[in-house]
RNA sequence: CGCGGGAUGGAGCAGCCAGGUAGCUCGUCAGGCUCAUAACCUGAAGGCCGCAGGUUCAAAUCCUGCUCCCGCAACCA
């Protein structure tokens, strides 16, 4: 079983494309494991409670539910442009997440986990947060930031996280795959030495924060974002859950393969407060997540911020690239767990090149000249040369190394191995001259090995682009008239096409995007070469 | 000495852990081809691998020092 999950995204505000960079990777994760035949569960969702919420519904004039409802809306239905394949659902105002908190914290008091004490400081009205001294300026007081700060005393209750910490840096410090890439867990090491000794504070009262789960045992409180939000990676996957509630067998899912998460939120929240928050709920080593860190998408070197201005909505991308472009730049053009500048001209032109000019090109010339030079029909003959070989060889290679690419979360990789093959392919057709064999009724034999060769290859990258772009994945195989059905990257070997294999006439499966400004600029440049070609024509003649 | 990431031809990156002729994609220029989505193939130009020392027969790669850039409060993946 590969239990896959992301975060889960704040309702108070419209999804941008970090948003969809971390869905996107996930899904394309829990394609290829579905694709390897693995049984895959793919939880996604949003944390709908907290204060940010309850004001923004008050600001319009809302409920909080139906406020978070409507934002929700816009991350579902942009999940849905983007084929976010996610087998289960995380609301955090699902009924069946609130009664599993109110377990887990109902377990936790009986344990001596949690105590209630009174907490005295300053304290932010404009911010809801009490102060510490590291929010002091140069000038050791609370900036014109925090608006009125004023003296408080408030009771609240606490998570003994402090209890779990030594074993938490000796977890993290003898499992080095706890977290992925390898640098963050230094990071994580690091904060571990500076948590020492701070318990952690899991509630609020009622008259601060009423959107949120109530403390089953305090009624006065209700919880804060820890426990309520962290939670839903368990909740959702049928932890303590109820006979029918139609939750997923834990035993089954548990624990989670990988969680895919952005690199702001390793610490302390995933990194330290998750894991020992499941270590006091009696979670074995064993039982301990694996965590996936990703990066952040930049805009020209900068973070992206509401406060910058530069949020950019995958809609508008999803609207003038298309989605499965998007999903392809996303995952290429990412090294996963570290940053990446997002460009709109870098969407376009990996786009253009890779799966237009590339494979796109590759599977429509290779179909236009079966169709042309042998009425659609594939022929696998006798015989056999080098340079076919070498692509057989190639063929297999990059599956192989496509495979451990995948397996490593390592998309980037995995699609440049991908498209060196198709490099390769372009490149066999010119030593080859398809067109050259066919003006040659004795060369018919090697017209159709190399046609076939061709083909077979393009099967098998249409068939290992279903994990990032299934619509033009299935579209290729059509077109080749390939059953993908049954088949793993394991079991994926030459000879999908037989003899006598009919394919059908192609039709461009990633049409180029062009301004009107470079169709102008192709047209000349076009116009320039056959100028030239007639001039030389003219001098031979 | 707070923590971490980075500095490689015009742009974006790989190589560094296990030293040995500096590689990829895009762009530029030149040639070729005509099956194809004005696509494809071949070749060329372009870099003293941030700076300064050190180790070594040999350093982008190891060691030391330095400079510069980006994150680490909030909105927020």
């Amino acid at each position: 079983m590969y239990y896959i999950t992301t975060a889960i995204d704040y309702t108070n505000g419209a999804p941008h494309i970090g948003h969809a960079y971390e869905k996107v990777l996930a899904d394309v994760l829990a394609r290829w494991h579905r694709m390897c035949g693995e049984e895959v569960f793919f939880l996604t969702g949003v944390d709908q409670h907290g204060q940010k919420v309850q004001q923004k519904a008050e600001a319009a004039g809302m409920q909080p539910q139906e406020y978070a409802d409507m934002v929700t809306e816009k991350f579902i239905a942009l999940w849905k442009r983007l084929g976010i394949s996610y087998d289960g659902w995380a609301a955090t105002t699902d009924p069946r997440h609130e009664a599993c908190v109110q377990r887990i914290l109902t377990n936790l008091k009986e344990n001596g986990c949690l105590y209630k004490k009174a907490y005295k400081g300053f304290y932010s009205v404009r911010q809801e947060q009490f102060l510490t001294d590291k929010e002091r300026n140069e000038e050791g007081v609370f900036g014109p930031e925090w608006g009125e700060v004023i003296e408080l005393e408030e009771e609240n209750w606490y998570f003994n996280l402090s209890q779990h910490v030594q074993w938490l840096k000796d977890y993290v410090t003898n499992h080095p795959t706890v977290c992925e890439p390898e640098f963050r867990r230094q990071n994580l090491l690091n904060a571990i030495e500076r948590s020492f000794g701070v318990d952690l504070c899991i509630s609020r009262p009622k008259e601060r924060l009423s959107w949120g789960i109530p403390l089953p045992f305090d009624p006065d409180f209700v919880t804060y974002v820890w426990f309520d939000a962290l939670v839903n990676y368990i909740s959702f996957a049928g932890y303590l859950a109820e006979e029918g509630a139609g939750m997923p067998d834990f035993n089954k899912l548990w624990p989670a393969a990988c969680e895919v998460i952005g690199k702001d939120i390793l610490v302390p929240a995933h990194g330290i407060y998750w894991l020992c928050m499941l270590h006091a709920m009696g979670f074995p080593d064993e039982a301990m997540p694996r965590l996936l860190v990703h990066g952040w998408l930049n805009i020209k070197g900068e973070k992206m911020s509401k406060s910058l201005g530069n949020i950019v909505d995958p809609n508008d991308l999803c609207d003038v690239f298309g989605a499965e472009a998007v999903r392809y730049y996303l995952v290429r053009d990412t090294k996963t767990g570290y940053d990446s500048d997002y460009d709109p001209e870098r969407l376009k032109m990996i786009y253009n090149t890779e799966l237009a000019n590339d494979i796109g090109n590759l599977t429509n010339r290779s179909l236009n000249m079966c169709t042309r030079y042998c009425n659609g029909v594939v022929t696998v003959a006798d015989g056999d040369d080098e340079l076919s070989a070498a692509l057989r060889k190639s063929m297999a290679d990059t599956v192989q190394t496509f495979s451990a690419c995948m397996k490593a979360d390592n998309t980037a990789d995995a699609f440049a191995a991908l498209n060196a093959h198709v490099g390769l392919c372009n490149s066999y057709i010119e030593q080859k001259q398809p067109w050259a064999l066919a003006k040659d009724e004795s060369k018919l034999p090697e017209l159709q090995r190399v046609l076939a060769h061709l083909l077979e290859c393009c099967a098998h990258v249409g068939y290992l682009l279903a994990c990032v772009l299934p619509d033009a994945s299935e579209r290729i195989l059509s077109q080749l008239q390939v059953d993908a059905a049954g088949l793993t990257p394991q079991t994926l070997a030459w000879g999908l096409l037989k003899d006598g294999h009919t394919v059908q006439a192609p039709s461009p499966v990633f049409p180029r995007i062009l301004s009107e400004e470079e169709k102008q600029k192709m047209a000349e440049k076009a116009a320039k070469a056959a100028a030239k070609a007639a001039r030389k024509a003219a001098q031979q003649g």
